[in-house]
DNA sequence: CGCCCTGCTGGTAACAGCAGGGCGGTGCCTTACT
């Protein structure tokens, strides 16, 4: 069958979007390949697709339980019965019927925790896999080295299951990311694709502010006279928080969203953002991925994001729709302090290191005792089984420097005099080809294209049904 | 950096007031024992 056949009878598209057949001839060729393909343009198709072609099942390393559920849903919503998803909501007799019909999947979503575990791994070497996706591969590098350290631990599972070939999907990779996901995920001359980073439809703005009053004072202002939908990512748990209330109290209808919160609540925020119920969300950086909105217009940092490739991806969030769209950074004296020390603490202190190696197997005990963190009792420990004391202390150190790099970036960042779009796309080793004409603060913006009067909120009636009206008449 | 918590200080004791230290953000996974 060809390829626009097989896309016609299962989606019901015509033609493929930019990226999508070279992927997926590549796929079915039995290459590795790195697709870096813009959100929202598909992504999942370039293992779906493949995955009617295959005679094993599809393997995918999903890094949010979330996600995995999303896209167990939509599968099944497209008629597709065989997929599952392994994580901790299953319940033991799931799992036990799971098991035993497990190589009648074709598609398994799993996490990397997961992945690791011998029970798993020994499950999954009973069956035939054709295809390894790694899911928003960019996370190997992000949350690898200093988070989540089974992130670097996916590739061993490939003797397991018989080295099958590899499909690694992301958004956003610079070089050095890209070549990461290559080493850890052990792949062979892998076929690269890469998409122009550069979103011409996006302004990109930086304000910049004496005190932190002043720059709240503007938010509020802003947030009143401009129609959302939009994101406002906050440094902190309690910002957002205090944000959402400040904006509810002037009548907004805006929500905020963390990582400490019930995972009902988050779900709930979610949706209602998705359904148009809310114009603003007030969130840590907990938020963005797997959100599926076309239409936000604004995309507010109210305090430094803690890396370049961060940025990138969240206000990558705004204008998926192709419209004007805003990402406006704000940044008052003072600043860098809670982000450098956000990204500084990151990893595992030198003491924490010493601690673990001192405790040998009752290391998990430290935790308990608060003498060492929770994250860096997991990556400490990764490293430790694997290199020695004074290795481990290199590697910290190494890793310590690039986060130095990374905080200089940002802080470059705010102070920058150039085009703000060309400096982000040099961070992904990528020229700007053509300048759109709102391009940045620093080339000048027309504000006039992005604020829009806000129905739903004006607290004047009057301006309430000029907007409507205008909304209405065809325009002169 | 800016906050919140803890513990010290003075000196009828109680507690107000302040200094110093720690913390802040991303998420998987908890398969036993009383």
């Amino acid at each position: 069958m060809k390829l626009e056949e097989l896309l016609y009878t299962t989606y019901g598209f015509d033609t493929f979007r930019p990226g999508q057949r070279e992927v997926i001839e590549q796929v079915l060729q039995g290459k590795d390949v790195i697709a870096l393909l813009p959100t929202g343009m598909g992504k999942s198709m370039c293992y779906q697709l493949p995955a009617h072609l295959l005679t094993g099942s599809v393997l995918i390393v999903s890094p949010l339980l979330s996600l995995m559920q999303d896209q167990v849903a939509q599968l099944k919503k497209m008629g597709e019965k065989s997929v599952v998803a392994i994580n901790s909501f299953l319940k033991p007799e799931e799992k036990e019927k799971i098991w035993s019909q497990l190589g009648s999947y074709r598609f398994i979503f799993v996490s990397p925790e997961m992945l690791v575990q011998p029970f798993v791994k020994k499950q999954l070497q009973r069956i035939r896999i054709s295809l390894l996706v790694a899911d928003e591969a960019h996370c190997i590098s992000q949350w690898g080295f200093d988070f989540r350290p089974d992130y670097l631990r996916i590739a061993e599972i490939l003797p397991v299951i018989g080295h099958p070939q590899i499909l690694a999907l992301t958004a956003t990779a610079t070089a050095k990311v890209t070549e990461e996901i290559k080493g850890y995920l052990q792949l062979k001359e892998p076929f690269v694709y890469k998409h122009a980073m550069d979103r011409p439809n996006i302004a990109y703005d930086i304000k910049r502010f004496l005190t932190s009053k002043e720059k709240q004072d503007w938010l509020e202002e802003f947030v009143l006279q401009s129609g959302g939908p939009g994101i406002i990512y906050t440094g902190t748990r309690r910002k957002s928080q205090e944000l959402a209330d400040v904006l509810a109290s002037l009548g907004i209808s805006a929500a905020y969203y963390h990582g400490g919160m019930e995972h009902q609540d988050r779900i709930f925020v979610q949706q209602q953002f998705q359904n148009g119920e809310l114009d603003w969300v007030c969130s840590t950086n907990a938020f963005g991925m797997g959100v599926h909105i076309a239409d936000i217009r604004h995309v507010i940092h109210f305090q430094l994001p803690t890396s370049i490739e961060g940025y990138v991806q969240e206000i990558g969030r705004a204008g998926r729709d192709g419209k004007p769209a805003l990402a406006t950074l704000l940044y008052a004296e003072g600043d860098e302090g809670l982000m450098g020390s956000l990204v500084m603490d990151e990893l595992p202190t030198r003491r924490e290191i010493d601690e673990l190696a001192a405790a040998k197997g009752d290391a998990r005990r430290l935790v308990d005792e608060g003498i060492v963190r929770e994250t860096a009792y997991r990556v400490g420990s990764y490293w430790l089984s694997r290199l020695s004391l004074e290795e481990t202390h290199q590697q910290i150190e190494s890793l310590q420097r690039g986060k130095l790099k990374q905080i200089d970036k940002i802080k470059k960042f705010i102070h920058f005099e150039g085009c703000l779009r060309e400096y982000l796309l040099s961070a992904f080793e990528q020229d700007l080809q053509k300048k759109p004409a709102n391009c940045c603060s620093n080339d000048g913006i027309d504000y006039s294209r992005f604020i829009i009067s806000k129905a739903k909120n004006d607290k004047s009636t009057i301006d309430n049904w000029q907007t409507r009206l205008n909304g209405l008449l065809p325009l002169a």
